[in-house]
DNA sequence: GCCGTTTTCGGCCCGACTGTTTTCAGTCG
C-alpha cells in the first residue's frame, strides 16, 4: 500500500497537535506544521523520492530530522514518535483543542485539573460548572465553551468559492453603503482564489468616525458576534461561515491588503526579507525604525523588499518569491485570453439547451468556437449517444455551422473510457470528429495502478485528444479516484494528449498543484466549462482562477488559440 | 525542528481582542 504525501502530512499535523498540548517549543511545533504543508503542496510523491534515494532535505522546511522520519514512515509504515506521543497525551484532547477559544495552555489545565480527556468530558465539566472555577477561567469562558460545543458542526468545514461569493458580495455592498467608508475588499484565501475558503476576511478603509464596525455586527445575516473592537471584529453568519472585518486608514491600505490576503507562509517569508534589510513589516506599513516608508499600495510594500508585484493567486510560498526575485514570475492567464470552450453538453444527452442556443451563448461571450461534447452511450443515465445518434449530430452540426456567423460548433464527444482502457465508441466514428474528450465515469474504485494503466492505455489510442476531469474528484463530496498523476502527465507529454482543467466549481479538476505540474512538464491544458446550460459557460472564470493558482499562462492553454491554431494543436 | 550573501548557534512575524485580571496571559489570524 503506497503512502501518500497527505498521509504523512496528517501524521505530522497530529504530532504538532499533541506537542502543542504537551506545551512543547512553539517553533518545533511550527516546524512540523510547515513540513506538513510542504508535503501537501508537493505535486509529486515523497514516497517516490525515498524510493529514488532523493535528498529530502532539499524540500523547504524539511531538515535532517524530519527527512529521517519521512523515510521511516515510507519504509516501515510506522511513526514511532507519534505512537509514543499518543501514549502520553489522550487523543481526544486534540478535539478539545479544536474548540474556538481553547488553546494549548487552557486544554492542558482542563486536562490536568479536571481530568478531561475528550469533548464528552469537557461538555460534562462545563455543564456542571467546574470549568469556571479554574483560575484564569470564568463564567463567560465556560458559557462560550458550551455555546461552541452546541453550535459547532461536524469537524472542519470549508465553504466552496461560489457559496462564499454569494455571502460576500451582498455584505460588501452593505458595508460600502456605510458613512465614512472608502474601500471594501475581500482579502484572504478568497482573494487568492482558492477553490474553498475557511472564512471571509473583509478589509475596510474609512474615516475615523465611521460606524462601520457597529454596522457590521448589526448585519441581518449575522448569527453570533465573536469579537468587536475598534479596528477588528469577527462574526459568524447564519450558515456558519466566519467573517473577519479589519479596519485601517487609507495610508495603510496596501500593507493591510497584503497582510490580510496572505497566505500566512507568504507573509512570513516577505517579513523575513524585510527584517534582513532592517525593516519591520506589519499591517500598517513598512517601517524603518518608527518611520513608515511604505504602505499605501501593495506594490510599494513589495518594492521595499526588492520584489515586483506578486499576484494574489501565487502567494502560497511555493516558490513565487524566488521567481519574483529572479524575474521569472509567469504572466498568468486571464479570462479575456479565452477564445472558446471545449466541453459542453446539449439536450442530446443531459444538457438543457440546443446546439443553436449553445452556439449563440458562446458567441455572446466573445468566443470563436465551442465544442459539443455530449456523453457517449455508456453513461445511460445521461442518455449518452450511440454511434447512430452521434452520426446524426455530426450532420446536424454541419448544417447549423452553415447558418452560423462568427462562431463555429466543433464536432466532439465526451467519450467514456471503459474499464479495460478502450473507448466507448468505435474509432471509425470518433475519427469523424474535430476532437474527442475522454472521461472516466465508472469503476472509480480500481487500484491506483489499474486506474492509471486504464487511462494510459486509452491515451495510446490516437483518437484520445483531451482527458476530461482527470481525477474525478467532487470538492467536499467525493475524493479523487486513486490515480498516479505523475505517470498520467508524463504519458500525456509523450503521446501529445491534453489535460482538462474542468471549470465546474465543484470539480476544479485538475487542482492547482497538478496544473503546475502539467505546465512544468510542458503538457497543454484545456480549460473546459462542462456546461450543461448556456449559463454555465460562465464557469470559465472559476477555471481561470484555478489555472492562475497553478502558474498557468495563456500559452499553456489550448483554448486561448484561434480556431486555426487549435486545429493544429489537437491533431496528434 | 529548521536555517544561514555578516551566522552551524541563536534566532524564528506581529498585532488586536477577550476575559479575568489589576497589568496581562491566552488565543487567534
Amino acid at each position: 500500500m503506497p503512502i501518500h504525501n497527505s498521509d504523512i502530512a496528517e501524521q505530522f499535523d497530529e504530532v504538532a497537535d499533541l506537542l502543542e498540548i504537551e506545551g512543547a517549543n512553539a517553533f518545533r511545533i511550527r516546524a512540523y506544521r510547515n513540513a506538513a504543508r510542504t508535503l501537501r503542496d508537493l505535486a509529486h510523491s515523497v514516497a517516490g523520492m525515498v524510493r529514488d534515494d532523493a535528498d529530502l532535505t532539499e524540500l523547504p522546511g524539511i531538515g535532517k530530522d524530519l527527512a529521517g522520519k519521512i523515510e521511516t514512515i515510507v519504509e516501515t509504515g510506522k511513526f514511532p514518535q507519534l505512537e509514543d506521543l499518543k501514549k502520553d497525551v489522550p487523543e481526544g484532547l486534540v478535539d478539545v483543542l479544536g474548540i474556538a477559544g481553547l488553546g494549548p495552555k487552557r486544554v492542558q489545565k482542563i486536562h490536568e485539573e479536571l481530568g478531561v480527556t475528550d469533548l464528552e468530558g469537557l461538555t460534562k465539566a462545563a455543564k456542571e460548572g467546574r470549568v469556571r472555577k479554574l483560575s484564569g477561567f470564568g463564567k463567560k469562558t465556560e458559557d462560550n465553551i458550551l455555546h461552541e460545543l452546541e453550535t459547532r458542526g461536524s469537524g472542519e468545514t470549508r465553504t466552496q468559492r461560489r457559496e462564499a461569493e454569494g455571502r460576500a458580495e451582498p455584505l460588501v455592498d452593505y458595508l460600502a453603503g456605510t458613512k465614512g467608508v472608502d474601500k471594501v475588499v475581500v482579502a484572504g484565501s478568497y482573494r487568492r482564489r482558492k477553490e474553498t475558503v475557511g472564512d471571509l476576511d473583509i478589509l475596510v478603509t474609512c474615516t475615523s468616525d465611521s460606524p462601520v464596525v457597529k454596522r457590521f455586527v448589526d448585519y441581518e445575516d449575522v448569527r453570533d458576534v465573536i469579537s468587536k473592537g475598534e479596528t477588528r471584529s469577527t462574526v459568524i453568519l447564519k450558515n456558519g461561515l466566519q467573517v473577519d472585518l479589519r479596519v485601517v486608514e487609507s495610508a495603510s491600505y496596501g500593507a493591510a491588503l497584503h497582510y490580510f490576503t496572505g497566505s500566512k507562509a507568504h507573509n512570513i517569508h516577505v517579513r523575513r526579507m524585510g527584517q534582513d534589510q532592517g525593516l519591520k513589516i506589519n499591517e500598517y506599513g513598512v517601517f524603518r525604525g518608527d518611520k513608515r516608508i511604505a504602505g499605501k499600495t501593495e506594490e510599494e510594500v513589495y518594492a521595499q523588499v526588492g520584489l515586483p508585484y506578486i499576484e494574489p493567486e501565487l502567494r502560497e510560498d511555493r516558490g513565487e518569491i524566488e521567481a519574483a526575485r529572479t524575474g521569472k514570475l509567469p504572466e498568468l492567464i486571464e479570462l479575456d485570453d479565452i477564445r472558446g470552450n471545449l466541453h459542453s453538453h446539449t439536450k442530446a444527452s443531459d444538457g438543457a439547451n440546443t446546439l443553436r442556443e449553445m452556439a449563440a451563448a458562446a458567441k455572446e461571450r466573445g468566443w470563436a468556437y465551442i465544442a459539443i461534447t455530449d456523453h457517449s452511450k455508456a453513461v445511460r443515465v445521461a442518455n449518452g449517444l450511440d454511434e447512430d445518434r452521434l452520426a446524426k449530430q455530426i450532420d446536424e452540426i454541419d448544417a447549423v455551422n452553415d447558418e452560423l456567423e462568427g462562431i463555429t460548433l466543433l464536432k466532439s464527444i465526451e467519450v467514456d473510457i471503459l474499464e479495460d482502457g478502450g473507448l466507448d465508441l468505435p474509432d471509425s466514428i470518433l475519427k469523424r470528429l474535430d476532437l474527442r474528450i475522454c472521461a472516466v465515469h465508472s469503476h472509480f474504485r480500481l487500484s491506483r495502478d489499474k486506474q492509471t494503466e486504464r487511462v494510459m492505455q486509452a491515451m495510446d489510442n490516437p483518437c484520445f485528444t483531451i482527458m476530461a476531469h482527470p481525477t474525478g474528484r467532487l470538492i467536499g463530496t467525493r475524493e479523487a479516484y486513486a490515480i498516479d498523476m505523475e505517470r498520467i502527465i508524463e504519458h500525456a507529454r509523450q503521446t501529445g494528449c491534453i489535460l482538462e482543467l474542468n471549470a465546474q466549481p465543484e470539480r476544479l479538476d485538475l487542482n492547482d498543484a497538478h496544473c503546475k505540474m502539467a505546465r512544468d512538464a510542458g503538457v497543454k491544458l484545456s480549460i473546459g466549462t462542462d456546461a450543461h446550460t448556456t449559463g454555465q459557460l460562465d464557469f470559465m472564470r472559476y477555471g481561470i482562477d484555478q489555472a492562475r493558482r497553478g502558474w498557468v499562462t495563456a500559452d499553456d492553454v489550448v483554448n486561448t488559440r484561434s480556431l486555426k491554431d487549435l486545429r493544429k494543436l489537437v491533431a496528434r
